[in-house]
DNA sequence: TGTCAATTGCAACACGGTTGCATTAAATTA
DNA sequence: TAATTTAATGCAACCGTGTTGCAATTGACA
């Protein structure tokens, strides 16, 4: 399924800009920030409107956003099972310190942990940091 | 050891303001944001003062970072054990989504975790999220 | 092809994070 | 205790991400 086929099964508009950001998304190993994109398509569109295509994105499934080391949302291509508003992200990230890159790891699975009396869990997050197999 | 100790002990000079805020770390049960503090202690210095207290205060051991869902900084004292540059942040933290309040969870430790060849691990980060007992 | 709603671009703002520099104050020494 | 040194502070100013409002544009569908 190609990028304009996705856009169009979860119920986005088909335009250029959302057509080479998903395509860029797709592309990239690692999660991308909005910065990443823009400097990867230069001229393509406005930075807000890079913005709303990221947020459009992940409010429709296409795209999880994850927070890096500098609190900087990065954005990365959902599995085909993600829909509206229901990810399923349920796989570590690793942060490499030294390129910045957010890579997911697919096989690592997340744990199950019990939270204190009184506490509700509803998700969990597994960020590892260290050296990708590009810097190590 | 209070807070005047504490601060000698990790060679940084006793202020009013270095005192006040690791004070109110100290009995915070949940991680404070750089805003959480010049709310709590208005009056008591510049914003840029508190941020470089902070951020003395991670350097030094006095207190760990932790990001929230808006990736913005929130601060929480350190374990005694802690010290400059070397964090024993080994636990998880819980992110309420109601309250936005982020509690150490030193209970919950760490999962082992097998990272894919070529990537070094080097630390990991365990977030839940949910509503915490006063919001639950 | 025309209509309408969704998308875009622009201007402008909010806010956390950050630096440089002059001033002030804590620690140290005499 | 007074003098000296060195760190901490306050202020002004800047950067980048995130955000909204609104007018202009364009994709989707009849």
């Amino acid at each position: 399924m190609d990028s304009r086929e996705r856009l169009r099964a979860h119920h986005l508009r088909v335009t250029d800009t959302r057509v080479a950001v998903l395509d860029l998304l797709h592309g990239s190993e690692t999660a991308l920030s909005q910065g990443d994109v823009e400097r990867a398509l230069p001229d393509q569109a406005d930075r807000v409107t890079l913005f709303r295509v990221l947020q459009a994105f992940e409010e429709a499934g296409l795209a999880h956003r994850v927070m890096d080391a500098h609190g900087v949302s990065r954005y990365a291509s959902c599995a085909a099972t993600c829909s509206s508003g229901h990810h399923h992200d349920v796989h570590a990230h690793f942060r490499c310190t030294d390129c910045g890159g957010i890579y997911c790891l697919e096989a690592v699975p997340l744990p199950h942990v019990k939270v204190p009396k009184g506490f509700r869990l509803k998700d969990s997050h597994l960020e590892l940091e260290g050296s990708c197999k590009a810097c190590a």
